[in-house]
DNA sequence: TTTTTAAGTGTTTTTATAACAATTAAATTT
DNA sequence: AAATTTAATTGTTATAAAAACACTTAAAAA
């Protein structure tokens, strides 16, 4: 037996949710689109999955020929198949999401593709069923983060305390009380105080701090969850 | 433009990991392959998608071809694509798990298809990479139970304390106090006391308790994390 | 009538979370 | 040089949740 006859096949494709965070807010990165249809609208980071790759070798392989970036957190999401979805031809699409450090790699991106940041609030209609992609993703990095330390992904490697409450502020839109918010996040072990400030966003300072690695893969799968009243946290 | 020339198409298949629990332990069904390769060999409820259906039509058209179950808990879980995962011909396969009440069920499988449960310890090989499906399937049903309540799933739509904490019991590994654990589950408000005993588990009896489907529906989402010392409770 | 078995229930202790305000470092202004 | 401004840093108290703990009760069986 050589094949399984009698079967159709189809495309299969994959697309990635790609956030970022500049301190202010959460950004998702877009593209134009550069093959019909919907040639020259924004989408997300897709591409086809070619016949010697897997999945997380496609999405790995499209987010850098699209972006440059490599190495970064990327996880499956969810796979869209409604026969539908795309006009052209019947496409299955084996979402992902990314989370990157965005001053990394800004300059880089801009240059080469033509990608652009978005903030969650004012994102463009996107093609076909990208929508719902981004609204499940934007559902599971908050279910995610809510008991892991992924965030971590969206800063530099040194970063202060209040940064990243800014950014756990952002993402669960909350607020959070200071002194609370720095005894937990200290008490994780997680973090490792640097003898050096960021004088960037006030006169007295901030430390920096960097995740101490190695409790960092050890206390991955329990993290804390510490979100007093979040927006939404909702499994995907 | 009529198609997108030049791209590969491939198969797409879904696997369903089916979970029962019959007072004892955990379990999977699985079925006898019915074709080559590993004809005769164990393996998940699976198919191939066809041309006009959805992911989720074409799993619950499978597990409904396989077993005889409608209407049941089921929930995509990953998509698995290494390209040498079938020896035939590539096939990318969406997996979903399903929670289904052994009792209901378990005459109309035995008769109908060559169906078997398995305990989680004592699964026979299956075939290609569903092993790694089955991991991941017990994790997520670990994870996700750990803050939502579906595992009631699992149980008749009547069921007792002692038989739901043994579920519970049974899924993360671990004992509970009674005492606590009638507390928290009584304060969740998703369950109604009725006027019945089950008198199979013990002289005196326990009282049957039944879903508030309202609140079940409104407090899916938030329901309690109340695992004292599981044997891990990991993300997919 | 006694025994056996598992169901059912309350209180105390401990731990975790939430609420709350004063001090300090360092640049800027006067 | 002193005063002002700004955000960072730090600790205690109050409240709520979780964990620890043991006795009573219903009902069948002996």
């Amino acid at each position: 037996m050589q094949k399984y006859s009698k079967q159709t096949r189809l495309l299969l494709a994959v697309d990635c949710i790609v956030f970022g965070f500049d301190g202010e807010a959460l950004k998702i990165l877009l593209i134009k689109r550069g093959f019909q249809p919907e040639k020259g609208n924004w989408s997300l980071m897709g591409g086809f999955v070619q016949p010697d790759e897997s999945l997380d070798q496609a999405s790995n392989r499209i987010l850098k020929e699209l972006t440059g970036l490599e190495g970064v957190y990327l996880e499956q999401l969810h796979t869209f198949g409604d026969p539908q979805r795309d006009p052209i031809e019947r496409t299955v699409s084996v979402a992902y999401f990314a989370l990157i450090d965005i001053n990394k790699y800004e300059k880089q991106i801009n240059d080469d593709y033509h990608a652009e940041w978005f903030t969650l609030k004012r994102t463009p209609k996107v093609i076909f069923d990208q929508q719902e992609m981004v609204e499940m993703a934007k559902k599971r990095i908050r279910y995610k983060a809510a008991m892991h330390p992924i965030l971590f992904e969206l800063l530099p490697s040194k970063f202060t305390i209040p940064q990243l409450q800014n950014l756990y502020e952002n993402v669960f839109n909350t607020s959070i009380d200071k002194r609370n918010f720095s005894k937990r996040v200290l008490a994780t072990g997680l973090l490792i105080k640097l003898n050096e400030k960021d004088k960037a966003g006030s006169k007295r300072g901030a430390y920096y701090y960097q995740l101490n690695m190695h409790n960092y893969y050890s206390k991955f799968q329990a993290f804390m969850n510490f979100i007093p009243n979040p927006d939404s946290i909702s499994a995907s």
